[in-house]
DNA sequence: ATTAGCACTCCACCAAGACGAGTGCCAATC
DNA sequence: GATTGGCACTCGTCTTGGTGGAGTGCTAAT
């Protein structure tokens, strides 16, 4: 990388950070003057401007006009949320918050919406949370319905209480009483696996020599290979507050609005996005345009992975404006990942 | 009504007719000379404009400023809308895409996600389906898992293939096989009626002497009481192209714009208003402040009941500016209520 | 290396004026 | 009595020009 911490003085580099502090918390172009002010060093105004100009020359800030104060260009934010920022610790109530939401797990409601809810009322931001990765849910029980036309309705409870439902095809007409027996036939075998290992299972049997097995057998493993075909069921996220972003001045343009609101109700791109923060540890940051797509040109992406029994199962995070309080959001959102992850783990629930 | 048909000539009825179309059309303040102009009726500007202060005295139109055209005001739409607006035909290609997508029932997918769709591509505006009413539907299939901690996960299937799933919270543990056996006692005596009547069915049953039941059927009894126990489930719905709002100028107020997104998202509002719908027959609307929600105040709904077997199950419509094509929009809301009708009778089902 | 000073640029704000669209009213006309 | 032409008037929009403030870059002095 060009910009290193290295290219830079340890008065730049301090620079820097007050000038994007302070934008982040006033929005205001910063000029030389109240840099000055802002900062310990006490340097006058000229020199401030000798370095601000240094700082132009490497991309991390830039001037909207030649008599405005300057802003932090993507890579001066990148920069500053890479190396220059000092966390700031949570705020009590939002730990109190996050903590009655996610740590007592509400009966009925998911606790998927409830992290996302939280995200968003308590960033004033969207929040946006994934489902835990099929990968790794568990089949616990699996049902046959009979519908017309040789179509069968599959009922399959994953995890705790996770209902999902397909309509599958099936090459003949079955009873009601054929598929019940299915249906038990294949819980008594893979009930307890995962889905993909369930898928992986169905497979091979059909692959290996199927003489040991009889008709119902053989149909009830066929079923099961129609309801667990590769990609059925897409990733899905959770998305609230959406409605929060339209008071940001930065996302005010109408076209703009539009576009992130289309990719919302798109999701496809949203959750290429999300997908990427799934192998990394921690928590990922997309600035600005860094997303690479259009949509998210002025919006900043805060993610954190959350795991259960340390495998990374979900994405969860926050959309904002490139301009938002990172040193706040970034540990906010990494506790919410852990807290979720912990809400999720089946042995760690209260009795 | 102040404002009938009989307070007013039918020369200004006609001169207000086309004010509105004029207005709808090109979205300006219209002028006298431009009425003038635009009507068949040979009259001058300077007759116009009297006829004009008329029709403002009646509160049916209104100028923004005293030098702009007029604009229609609610009750303007209002008389438009009921006495003088002379349907269009239906676009051919909006009736085969229409056709296309609900005639023939596509297998997993849900015809109402796809007439919601429909009804946002084809008018650019959003769409709104309500799920049918509960009333409605039949219990096909009911079931009961054990989770943990005296809670019981009821999965049961309405219709053809709705799944539906609710945890419930139980006096006691119950055994898998305790629960599969309440499960088919309860399929056995209660499918194929309508949950309403399982709730009164139930209801009495726990009323009456006990005495004849054994302790098997009473515990099913009671977890179909939890199940189905008054509103447990809200009425929902399914809205799309929302975002097709952000492009008209009469809603690009943030303010507005986030009023109206609220709603959305929060779905009370939205449900109330569409049950208003319900009770009637045929094409309602509701222009502007009518609704009586200040979200809408920019706003009208064209909404309209669908059938199923001549009973009323549910509301469809769609969501625009005040200033929309009526004359269009009408007749496809009801061509459209008409065919998602037909889609969900299960008795004009194509083999 | 830092700083003070200075000329310069550019935006935001305001006032004034021209223009155009449209009205309301009055007197003339059919 | 309804209709019409004419005319003065109002109001919003657009343009123009001017002012003040904020902030810069450069240069020369420290």
């Amino acid at each position: 990388m060009s910009n290193s911490t290295r290219d830079l003085s340890e008065r730049s580099l301090q620079l820097l950070k007050t000038l994007v502090e302070r934008y982040i918390s006033d929005g205001q172009p910063v000029g030389s003057r109240a840099l000055s002010k802002d900062s310990e060093l006490n340097l006058s105004p000229a020199t401030i401007r000798n370095v601000m100009a240094d700082l132009e020359d490497l991309g991390l800030i830039h001037s909207p006009h030649t008599s405005a104060g300057r802003v932090p260009t993507v890579s001066g934010y990148r920069l500053f949320v890479d190396s220059l920022l000092t966390v700031k610790p949570l705020d009590a109530k939002d730990i109190t918050r996050l903590y009655q939401g996610l740590s007592e797990r509400d009966d009925t409601s998911n606790v998927i919406g409830v992290a996302s809810r939280l995200l968003a009322e308590l960033t004033k931001m969207a929040g946006v949370v994934t489902l835990p990765r099929r990968e790794l849910v568990c089949l616990r029980h699996i049902e046959f319905l009979p519908l017309s036309h040789k179509r069968v309705l599959v009922i399959f409870v994953t995890n705790e209480q996770e209902v999902h439902n397909k309509v599958i095809h099936t090459g003949k007409v079955f009873s009601a009483a054929e598929l019940q027996q299915a249906g038990s036939y294949l819980n008594s075998i893979y009930c307890g696996r995962s889905l993909v290992a369930v898928r992986e299972a169905v497979l091979k049997e059909l692959q290996d020599d199927q003489e040991r097995m009889n008709q119902a057998m053989l149909d009830a493993i066929k079923m099961a290979q129609l309801t667990f075909e590769s990609g059925d069921e897409k990733d899905d996220y959770v998305l609230t507050g959406e409605t929060n972003l339209m008071g940001f001045s930065e996302l005010s343009d109408r076209d703009h609005l539009k576009k992130l609101f289309d990719a919302f109700s798109q999701k496809r791109d949203v959750i290429h996005l999300l997908d990427q923060s799934l192998k990394a540890e921690g928590v990922q940051i997309f600035i600005g345009e860094e997303s690479g797509y259009q949509a998210f040109d002025h919006c900043s992406l805060v993610t954190s992975s959350y795991s259960v029994n340390d495998e990374v199962v979900g994405v969860l995070g926050i959309i904002g404006p490139t301009r938002m309080a990172y040193e706040k959001i970034i540990p906010f959102v990494d506790v919410t990942a852990k807290l979720l992850g912990a809400a999720l783990n089946p042995k760690t629930t209260t009795p």
